[in-house]
Parts: C-alpha cells; sequence; structure tokens
DNA sequence: TTGTAAGCGTTATCAT
DNA sequence: ATGATAACGCTTACAA
C-alpha cells in the first residue's frame, strides 16, 4: 500500500522514459514523430505510454512552444440559431484537427469591450480566433487592434482587408426578393436588421438590387432587432398602412412575428400580404403559414472557418472557397399577385 | 531601430522586476497580491506592469500550479434553444469569476465518446466539467470512471448522487397537465422525448402524477425525438385516432409540429384540441395559435451551475440552491373543453 | 539514432 | 518585506 501522504501525480515524459528504457527525450520525438527513431524503439516508447495511460500535459507544451493548440471564438451573438450552428460546427471541426476551442461572449460591442476581449484571448494563448460578432464596428476595432493573431470573420464586411467569408447574403436576399417579384408583385417592403449589422446591410442591399434592377419602387426599410416580437410590432404597425402585398424580413424570427401581428389584424397571409423570410430555422416549415425563407448552410461555414483560419496558423496556402450558397425554400407564405 | 531579426517576445515577470528594481518573485508576489508587500514596492511593481502593457503568461502559471483556470463544457446536445441559453450564461459567469471556458460537443453518447470527451477535457486541465449531456446512460458513464475532477450536470438523474441540479421538471409537467385538466379535459395524451433523457422521463412522470393524481386515465406516451418535423408527424397520425383532447408535448418545437399536423388534418387548437409545451422558446408567443408552454430560467440554471461548480473546486462550501422555479405561460393553444 | 543540457514563465520554498 | 533557487513538464538546441 502506498502512503496516505503521497501525492497522486500524473505520469510525465521521464516516467515514460524510465520504463522504457530510454532518455526522456526519445519519448518527445516519439510523441511529435520525429523522422529518425528506430522503429523498436518506438514500440517501447509507446508500449509504456500505453502502461502508464500517459498524457502530455498540455500546458507545458503551450509553454515552451508558446502554442497553446487552441482557438478562440469571439461571439457578439446570444443564442440565434445560425450562429450558434456555426459555433457547434467550429468546435467540431477544430477538435478534429486537435485544436480546442474557447468561446468568449462579448457583453457590449463597445472598442473597450472587443479590445480586452481579444487581449484576454491572446492571454488564453490562443493560436486564432473566429469572429461572429457580425455589428460593423467590431471589424473597425479589430482593424485598427492590428492584432498579431490570425483571425477569420464568419461574416463579411466590405471593403474588409481581413480575410473573411461568409454565405453570399446579397444574393440570397436579392433571391427572394426576385421571387416576389416574379410573383408579381410590386410593392415590397423590406424588414431589416440593425443598423451596425454586416448581414444586415447584405440583405438588404439585395433587396434593393433586385428591386432597382425591375425598375420597382423601393421603401425606407423598416429597421428592426432581428427578434420575433419586434416582427409583431410591426405587422401591427404595418397593418395601417395597405400600401404594399409583399414584406421581405430579414430573419426568420422578425418573419414569423410578422405573420402574427398581421393574424391579429386580419391580414390575410399570402391571400393578402406575401412574406418571406431569412435562415430558415427549423420551425419555419412549421409555422401557420409556413415560410419562405432563404436556407443557409451554418455549419458549412463554421467549417470552412476553421480551414482558414488553420491555413493561417500554419502558415499554409489559405484556401479561398466560392461564396457559399444559399437556396430559396419555397412555402406558403408567398403567393402570387 | 531595433534590428529586423529580433524575435518580439513579450514581457516576463522578469522584465518588470528589473524595471522596478526588484526581484521576479516579488512581482508574482504583487500579481498574487501577497500579504507582505511594502505599498511602495508595489507601487513601483504595478507602474512597470503598466508602462510595459505585462500580460501573466496563462501556460507558465497552469505549468507550475496545475490549474488552468479553465473550466470544460461538456454538451450533446447541439442548437437546442435551452442548452445553448444555459451555455452563453455559463460563459459569461465563468468569465467574470475569472475562468474560461473550454466547450466540447459529444458526437455520440457512446461511453467511448464520453469516455474520450472526459479525457480530452482533462488533458486540457479544466478545473471542473458543467455536463449538458441530458442522457441517462451519460450519467452512468460519467459516474463509472470515477473521475477525480469536480463536475455538475444541468440535469438531475434520479439517484444521482454526483452533484446537479435543475429547473423543477416534473412540477413543471404537473402544473401544464393539471392545466389542461383544469380546463375540463380528461383524455390527454403525452408527447414525450427520448427514451433515454432524463428531461423527457422528468416531464412524463409530471404528466403521470397529474393524471393519477386526478384519477384519469394515461395512455402510453408517444416517443419523439424533440424536433418540431417529428410533431409534425405526429400530428398527422393523431389525427386518426379522436381518442382524446388535449396533447402535452414534451418541448415546443414538437409542440409547433404538432399544431402543424393538426392543422393539415383539419383539427383545431384549442376547439378540437387543446396544446401545452413546454421550454417557452422566443417563438412560442408567435406561432398560430399562440402557444401555452412551461417557462424556464436556462440562464439562471448556468449561472447556478458554475457557481456550484466552482464552490466544488474551491472546495468551498457547496451552495444549495432551491429548485428553480417553473412558470405556466398560458396562451391561445390550450382552451376549455 | 539517441542522449545531455538549457530554457520557456511562473509559483513555491527557504533563506535573509 | 524581499531575494535566491528550485521546481513544473515539455521542446529546442547541440553533442555523441
Amino acid at each position: 500500500m502506498s502512503s496516505a501522504s503521497e501525492r497522486a501525480r500524473l505520469p510525465s515524459i521521464r516516467d515514460v522514459a524510465r520504463l522504457a528504457g530510454v532518455s526522456h527525450q526519445t519519448v518527445s520525438r516519439v510523441l511529435n514523430d520525429h523522422a529518425s527513431i528506430r522503429p523498436e524503439t518506438k514500440a517501447k516508447v509507446l508500449d509504456a505510454i500505453a502502461v502508464l495511460d500517459y498524457r502530455p500535459n498540455l500546458a507545458a507544451r503551450a509553454l515552451v512552444t508558446s502554442k497553446s493548440n487552441m482557438l478562440g471564438i469571439l461571439s457578439a451573438t446570444i443564442g440565434e440559431f445560425g450562429p450558434t450552428s456555426s459555433i457547434a460546427s467550429i468546435e467540431d471541426a477544430a477538435r478534429e484537427e486537435g485544436y480546442s476551442v474557447s468561446t468568449l461572449n462579448l457583453a457590449a460591442t463597445t472598442p473597450e469591450a472587443i479590445g480586452s476581449a481579444v487581449r484576454q484571448l491572446a492571454r488564453e494563448q490562443v493560436d486564432g480566433i473566429v469572429v461572429l460578432a457580425p455589428q460593423v464596428r467590431v471589424f473597425h476595432v479589430l482593424r485598427g487592434m492590428a492584432v498579431s493573431l490570425p483571425f477569420v470573420s464568419l461574416q463579411t464586411a466590405s471593403g474588409s482587408d481581413g480575410v473573411s467569408l461568409s454565405a453570399d447574403q446579397v444574393a440570397g436576399a436579392r433571391a427572394a426578393t426576385e421571387h416576389l417579384i416574379g410573383l408579381g408583385h410590386s410593392d415590397i417592403l423590406h424588414l431589416a436588421g440593425p443598423q451596425d449589422w454586416i448581414e444586415a446591410e447584405s440583405r438588404m442591399r439585395g433587396y434593393l438590387d433586385a428591386l432597382r434592377e425591375a425598375d420597382l419602387p423601393t421603401f425606407p426599410p423598416i429597421r428592426g432587432d432581428w427578434s420575433a416580437d419586434f416582427g409583431y410590432f410591426a405587422g401591427q404597425e404595418l397593418s395601417r398602412r395597405r400600401d404594399f402585398t409583399a414584406v421581405f424580413a430579414a430573419n426568420d424570427l422578425m418573419a414569423i412575428g410578422l405573420l402574427h401581428g398581421f393574424r391579429d389584424t386580419g391580414i390575410r397571409v399570402p391571400e393578402d400580404v406575401s412574406v418571406v423570410g431569412f435562415d430558415d430555422v427549423p420551425v419555419a416549415a412549421h409555422v401557420a403559414p409556413t415560410l419562405t425563407t432563404v436556407h443557409q448552410d451554418f455549419p458549412e461555414l463554421g467549417r470552412r472557418a476553421v480551414k482558414i483560419l488553420l491555413a493561417q496558423i500554419r502558415g499554409e496556402q489559405v484556401p479561398s472557397f466560392g461564396p457559399l450558397q444559399t437556396t430559396l425554400r419555397l412555402r406558403e407564405s408567398s403567393g402570387s399577385r
């Protein structure tokens, strides 16, 4: 029996070395599979590792290499469907490549908050950062910081010089609007996202492009906050004003609230007004009426982000993906005029 | 000008020491605000720290203390509303206490997958783990592993001896069912969650308890997978069988799908059948008809989890919270018989 | 192919 | 109250 005062210490590289009858350096070489090592030596070491159930100490490794094998996620999007799906896939993709993931939720998007968040992540020694903070000003701050850390953003800021990627929001919004135009609508409103959001701008641009191209009148967008509650409010407000026959909402949540608002004020969808959303959240296919929307492949977005970031970190050729396709999902909420 | 070959090295504790004219050990003491240090010495050190913009190296600290100041989140719930909200608040609460957070998504809930996930987290030196893997079998594995790491689970397994906490699912489900009974319903079905899930069991128990207490007939539950698609399918199936007037669904997504299924088969809600869900997801208030459901405070759950875990880690008295209250949100989908 | 020595940046221990 | 010295577990040199 071992003495009670004995501290349980995890096996180290030296314990492995002793058991295998080699130097600790040889063990290290096996661990990092160095070229020159005799097969039988390697076998002995591997054996010892298995016997002792040895696991390398990541902190020690991080200390000496100044690489943590950890990625940071900087997020400013609490609990929304899209970003959440992306985050999950980022984590998975990262782990598959041997990286762990540290997530940090931004409470505010003030320069101070962003700065301290990035510094915090840097302190944690993350090797790179995935940014899911789709507010324009976050980009400004990030660029201004001149961070030496590699980073990728899931959203494309117009004129952004950093590496970034995104589904083609403009094209998706344009397709949605063109769909409405094709149905014979000519007075189409846009329920937009918050002013500061990159995606809100992209979706609005797609909407405006489509209308302009079809020589149709544009209306000043209604600025929402992405929430279903706001959509409901907008629906009630819009019921007083009947100069339109279709609404393109910048996301599904607002669209669903809008449907509710219309329902409560006696506006029938799609008979009186057609509605199209964006994102294709899981309930979009089940609300009443089922919601026509633009589908995005969020998980793929996350996977691509990791690929790009890791290439940067490793100094490899950064892959360039084509814009991620969005697809229009036709459902009941949009009908012909 | 500094030479080009000069490697940019972050300032270390020794650089600070040199600038402040003290030993590196004194700097360390200031950093960990040790008791015995002369105010003026401390001031000098703090000054030097500010000048150099010094930040302690977390890896080095982790190496020597074998504490990482990092919490692990082990999750097996991809993208669902509740867990996602909790995770966000766990991260926030942890950061507030000076801990960072490493999240790991479980792909499968096989013993092997769970084991390797926990080992991975342990390798990352996390000081404790929050488990959001509400499958019963995950608990068995976790307990069987006899992990020396402190851990907390957001779900309460019946008979679990580990520390855990949860909203009172049974009470919430019972309240939902009693609400239906109070409306005059006597034939109430339950659309349950997957067999293996703790919360599915709790919600079913609440349902059964309420029925038994009221001396009403119980029906074998319909086992779903939490998805809106399944709810839709169930709605269509149930339309052939009209021996009930109310359904209590184990979550909102299934309830929303169910509403859709009923709608498509001509069953009116709440006129023909009443429906109650669980979770109060943001769209629940906006679907048609608006969904009566049980509200849970997921963020608070996350905060409590962190408090309990940190108390364990620090060896303090583990706080014991009362069961988190759930509240019934009355909406249109439930009506009197 | 393998071993020896040094050092990563911090805290812990023992002096002073 | 402060300083010197030794770890922590690993990798990167360099030597054999």
